[in-house]
DNA sequence: TTGCGTGCAAAGGTTTTGCATGGCA
DNA sequence: TGCCATGCAAAACCTTTGCACGCAA
């Protein structure tokens, strides 16, 4: 890979600030626009779009894909260098970091025995916390 | 519920049959519309997307949100009632279903040690066929 | 007869592309 | 100086909406 994050511009900087200041956040590229005008920080949003994209080949950020029809794709400064499942919320957002033995042995059989290699870079588990699933229990 | 599928007709039918001649498959709007065209069953675009729709608020489809940023939903024929994990390869877009007992154990895991229950349904897996990985390797 | 289903055309929204300019190294 | 990054406008893209007509019940 020789074609690496050749130059240094204001705008990319700002958006990679921008992800920094909220590390838990999922933006999507509008809101990007948004918050860096906001901050006085104006990034045209074919480069917010450019950036974006650059970010996440580069590994910085994760692509959420929309939910809905009418959504639009959200980001998110990637966790951590070192690769592990996330399990999101769809109630609060909520978002927890599976760092355990059993991740490992899931991945393993998912390779043994369906024969495909998981990306945990890539994939996100979507379900309810536990505060969340009480709520939904009492309605 | 009262507002169920009320009337019954050629197109809304046709797709239906469409995805019972295919149940493993996972097809986007388009590719409803062409097969049902090549069927001879000439289904209008709005209506295919509509049917869809229909079909996926009566549970009768699972609806998969587009992966790349150019990319479509796509839908499959519900499996069952039960509910169970998939995975897709990035790559080339082959989806695997995962019903195994190691599946029921890891959604128990996920639930006792990180307070999280698992939506099978809203969950998928991303990753790499036995097929793509190899290619990716000999690259 | 009632009102949902259909289909065309047009609009809606997000994201990409063409192209000339600007700015990093 | 060379080349990448930027940004405007326009296009591409999937999907939804408006509206008149057709058709199931």
């Amino acid at each position: 890979m020789s074609t690496r994050g050749s130059y240094q511009t204001r705008q990319q900087e700002a958006v990679v600030q921008l992800f920094h200041q909220r590390p838990e956040d999922c933006l999507s590229a509008e809101e990007v626009y948004q918050l860096l005008d906001a901050q006085g920080l104006t990034v045209g949003k074919t480069t917010v779009y450019r950036s974006l994209t650059r970010l996440c080949e580069g590994g910085a950020l994760r692509r959420y894909a929309p939910q809905g029809s009418g959504d639009c794709a959200r980001f998110q400064l990637n966790p951590c260098s070192e690769s592990h499942l996330h399990i999101r919320c769809v109630a609060c957002g909520a978002l927890e970091h599976l760092h355990c033995g059993e991740m490992e042995q899931f991945k393993q059989h998912i390779h043994q025995s369906h024969g495909f290699t998981l990306d945990e870079g890539q994939t996100m588990l979507y379900g309810r916390c536990k505060e969340c699933s009480r709520k939904e229990q009492t309605k």
